[in-house]
DNA sequence: TTACATTCATACTAGTCGGTATGTAGGCCC
DNA sequence: GGGCCTACATACCGACTAGTATGAATGTAA
């Protein structure tokens, strides 16, 4: 073997008495970036910030990324893509999604409501600011939005054969307008800022998740 | 009178023999400003670009705008909110807001859908952009979210006291939900570019508003 | 121990940015 | 027609940006 990847080393037990630890150093530069690029986007996110705030110096920068675009495309795909699959997936995989999908609404608004409506969801930041100007970011945020609708469409089918969804719902547009109504929330909670938006919205959108069960209009 | 105002000068006859318009030269700037922002949202707006789409030199600039931040909030002002409110208008003050609101989206569909999905809406971009970064920013762009959000809680009110909507309808929490929703949609669109998903989210949407009505379970 | 690749550190460059200083010309009043 | 404010035009500045050139130190294999 001429040289050990970066995932087989990653399995190896850490040697903290080396100075030299590049996995450790490129995953404190992800997360330096994803914080940046989350307070301040992609094209304002400064690297020397970045930097700062990882103590890294930018000769490490550029031996682990090419270019301040490959260490975005990094982000997306091993923060961004993580952080949101982690969020979607207790719902999708459940055999009731529209309790599950309630329940999810109901923690974020109980836990993460104060990040939420002050910086947003990183996952539609990027989706707003990068889609229509570098395709290389729009590919890749593409590929998580249609993974997390996916998988929404297929929890509905599911719910629609174990009884748990009403039949006549049509899973494509209702799985578009649940995460369109997720990030809108969100969205517009920024400009609100209080956390009245957001939850009013919410109650929006649980209302509409509840009228997904069948009711007295499917006998 | 010691200098016409701007407004009173609006009003006398263009006089097109002159080389001095400085309405003119600042209605440019604000329409050259827009569409770069649109573009390319707020602090990626390059000056020189504006400068240059509008024919107009620097100098004639910040003898208008004191600053980038003050010809943005301008724009927010002048170009963002009618842009806004020429929107939901119709529907907000309809007697039927629900089918006022079906038909806006309807027709948004049909005429915008490509730039929706391409660039967005151009105040969604800038309430993600610059909300969480700029007081004055959020200020100016949560004013307009407010009364959009107002006007629509008192068109779903009226249509509660007419019989077009539900009376267990919670007219704050639907209010901000639509806003969500449409919004929502038109950002993820912009993500998966092809019109479809605006399409699927929308129909949900429509589907939600549909679900406003008085239906059987009043019965 | 020698040879070599990986990993990091520092100093620097070229370019773009918003903003300013200075100058000039149009247009109204006296 | 002289004074004067408004409305522009041009040239320039300092700050900040991503990116690079160079080299040193570490770890590894022979």
């Amino acid at each position: 073997m001429p040289k050990p990847s970066r995932a087989a080393r990653a399995l190896r037990p850490q040697r903290p008495a080396s100075r030299r630890q590049p996995d450790r150093t490129r995953q404190k530069l992800l997360g330096s970036a994803f914080e940046e690029i989350h307070r301040n986007g992609f094209r304002a996110a400064s690297l020397d910030a970045i930097l700062k705030n990882s103590g890294v110096t930018k000769g490490a920068l550029y031996h682990h990324f090419g270019s301040k675009l490959e260490l975005g495309y990094a982000v997306v795909e091993e923060v961004v893509r993580p952080f949101v699959e982690a969020r979607w997936r207790p719902a999708v995989e459940s055999l009731d999604p529209v309790s599950a999908g309630i329940g999810i609404v109901k923690e974020l608004l109980m836990t993460r409501a104060d990040m939420a409506a002050s910086l947003g969801c990183p996952f539609n930041n990027l989706c707003q600011e990068m889609s229509p100007v570098d395709e290389g970011f729009r590919k890749r945020l593409n590929a998580i939005l249609d993974d997390w609708r996916n998988s929404t469409i297929e929890g509905l089918k599911r719910g629609q054969a174990n009884g748990a969804v009403r039949k006549d719902v049509d899973p494509r547009a209702a799985a578009a307008f649940i995460i369109a109504g997720v990030e809108g929330c969100i969205g517009m909670a920024k400009a609100s800022r209080s956390k009245e938006f957001l939850q009013a919205g919410m109650t929006g959108l649980i209302d509409y998740l509840e009228h997904l069960r069948p009711s007295c209009d499917d006998h």
